[in-house]
DNA sequence: GTCGATGCAAAGGCTTTGCACAGCC
DNA sequence: GGCTGTGCAAAGCCTTTGCATCGAC
């Protein structure tokens, strides 16, 4: 079974539950921290975004964090287990909202256009999860990567 | 070594069938090109390699092919469909030689050591063409990334 | 001989880091 | 008040690109 960092995101969200998780490794609360955070969850859960999109929408929102922080901060959220990295080598790298029910999320990317859809399936995870132990493996996370053509790109391709 | 099984990898990797592809492309078959290739070939299917380390090897086995041009090899070659990129965020971009065995091919990861291993899946390759379906795109490949602790670094965790 | 490919070095993204100052606890 | 965090700018990867030359066909 996947080791769940007890609801990490749902407790770690409020303001007061990253401060004491903050604490809890001599880390402090900053303004900045609270809002690449607040960002994430404003956002929703199925958006991902680059460090550099996060610096450009917190700048829209009058909210000014300077690049270099944007980045500390989207690996210390990481590093906590309340934002995750995705893994589509296409665009580089993008961070979303990690929450219990997006933790073993799929993604069906176009190679062409780079338009993604999520979905989930058990049957997937079961796979992983078998892998995983028939190695002796603890399961973490399970990503599938489905890379394809969509429609329109797919008839863009007949040549 | 390992013999090539006859796919579309295998037909390619042989001189000839490398510059017949090139050619109808209206491209050329270079040393520098056969090396890159019969690189991949020599360590076999399992091994991923960044540039760095394919121009590394290169070097030692004395067939010096620039760093650049490695680049544009990897580019080419996996364009060709004859490498394909890994989709591990951890370490950087890295290649593997591409055949119908590997096409779909899964990993479980080690977040803590990069231990990796493969395995395959039907569950996850039948899983990944429904979704495709579902959502009206053409499947090109399905990749499972299992982020997991090995057994040594699970143990070493607990700490 | 042509035109694509190579090597080199320089430029380009993206990300991290050193340092002085600011501000959380 | 001490010590972590921030902002800025500089430095560091990794990768791509411009250009003169080379060489596959």
């Amino acid at each position: 079974m996947p080791v769940s960092p007890p609801s990490a995101a749902g407790v770690a969200a409020t303001s007061d539950g990253l401060r004491t998780t903050l604490h809890d490794r001599g880390q402090r609360l900053t303004p900045q921290r609270q809002r690449v955070l607040q960002l994430f969850e404003r956002i929703g859960e199925g958006s991902h975004l680059s460090a550099e999109e996060v610096h450009q929408r917190l700048l829209r929102s009058e909210e000014r964090v300077s690049l270099a922080t944007v980045y500390r901060t989207l690996r210390l959220l990481s590093s906590m287990g309340l934002l995750q990295e995705l893994e589509l080598p296409e665009g580089g790298r993008r961070f979303e909202l990690a929450s219990d029910a997006h933790r073993d999320h799929h993604h069906l990317v176009c190679v062409r256009c780079g338009h993604t859809e999520e979905f989930e399936s058990t049957a997937v995870l079961q796979a992983g999860a078998l892998a995983a132990g028939s190695h002796g493996f603890r399961l973490l996370e399970c990503v599938l990567n489905v890379r394809a053509l969509c429609p329109r790109c797919s008839a863009a391709e007949q040549v």
